[in-house]
DNA sequence: GCCAGAGCAAGAACACGTTCTACGCCGCTA
DNA sequence: TAGCGGCGTAGAACGTGTTCTTGCTCTGGC
């Protein structure tokens, strides 16, 4: 009785649509991990995905989108890994410090990609604003269980300064004022200055 | 003896080419204020600045060069206001509070200009780090004199991390994942934990 | 069986940042 | 005086994100 709809793997049409999908986000991981985000052509993920290029703007309405979602998987891919295997240290600062380390490792491994994604998380238009909150999310969590347990006064103002002193970083990284150790430097220091 | 080539003002040549730089400059600025970033369109600066569009390229290498200069006289400016009247408080938190209400008040009142010249300062363009680093040269400045005489440990990172805060705080109101109220929240927030 | 509509292909068209071409004007120097 | 280099104008041309057009195919309801 295949006809009786299950809530997933409706039909094969459907199926057809997610492998289309996926497609084009392995196509935009390919491109970006390759030149960055200014490689990343609309066109180029078109054809890579062999998809018509209105069909990707059916399923995403702007380059920025598209990357937004690699990114948000990124992000959980990572909270799931710290949260597999938990940071080490005696107090938060320590731990904090391990999980920025761990976190600048992953980014760094592929920095055209990394680039990539922080220029889409750190463009302008206003309807990704969703997308952006939820990545902000993300990062807050992984935030969030390093310091957890520890004895901080206002967690919650310091997981906030915490990411946006991350996110401020990646950036200027990406746009070139700041080389990774700078990146790494800065960050342990706003660890030290802002926890136990 | 006008002939003697005074080190400024050489020529009436001179004169015409750094007045067809500033209708450039102030056009850019008109048109930010009155739409924000994409209304600063190449075509449109030549046109209302009355110089031909190789012109404007002649004198700057891309938009975002364009508008990091006027972020450059912009931030140089606050600088100048808040050394005339300087912070008032106590204590250094309480000074950086007034630093950055009287900062914010002052984007606030031109907000479509202020969001094109974040959005130009958080772009990726390699090639205009030099900006951005003179930028953020003087925001840290504005923030030291806030915090200078004060008992701070460690005055250098705190700048550099209200510093980051400061910009990823704009970059997310510009972004539109943040309004003006949680803006000011946060980096108050920001000033309390850092400071004593 | 048949129609309405959704999803897709293929590709033209459009918008704007950026570059290039062709030319003119002016001041300098051999 | 003649050429040369720098700056300017006018406007075409190019690249890439985005939108639009046209036509095809499949699916679900009548």
């Amino acid at each position: 009785m295949t006809g009786a709809a299950p809530p997933d793997a409706r039909s094969e049409r459907d199926l057809e649509t997610a492998a289309r999908r996926s497609r084009m986000v392995d196509a935009a991981v390919e491109l970006a991990a390759a030149g960055g985000y200014e490689s990343v052509q609309m066109r180029d993920v078109a054809s890579r995905a062999e998809v018509a290029l209105g069909t990707l703007y059916r399923h995403f309405p702007s380059k920025d989108h598209l990357l937004l979602e690699v990114l948000t998987e990124q992000a959980t891919a990572l909270r799931d890994r710290m949260a597999q295997r938990p940071p080490e240290g005696a107090v938060p600062a320590e731990r904090m410090a391990d999980v920025l380390r761990r976190g600048t490792r992953a980014l760094a491994r592929r920095p055209n990609l990394t680039a990539a994604l922080v220029t889409a998380l750190t463009s302008p238009e206003a309807d990704t604003a969703p997308h952006k909150h939820a990545v902000e999310t993300v990062l807050r969590s992984i935030i969030t269980t390093a310091i957890d347990g520890g004895d901080v006064a206002d967690p919650d103002g310091v997981v906030r300064i915490l990411g946006y002193v991350w996110l401020a970083v990646l950036s200027a990284w990406v746009g070139g004022t700041l080389d990774t150790d700078q990146m790494a430097e800065d960050l342990t220091s706003a660890a030290r200055l802002l926890l136990p």
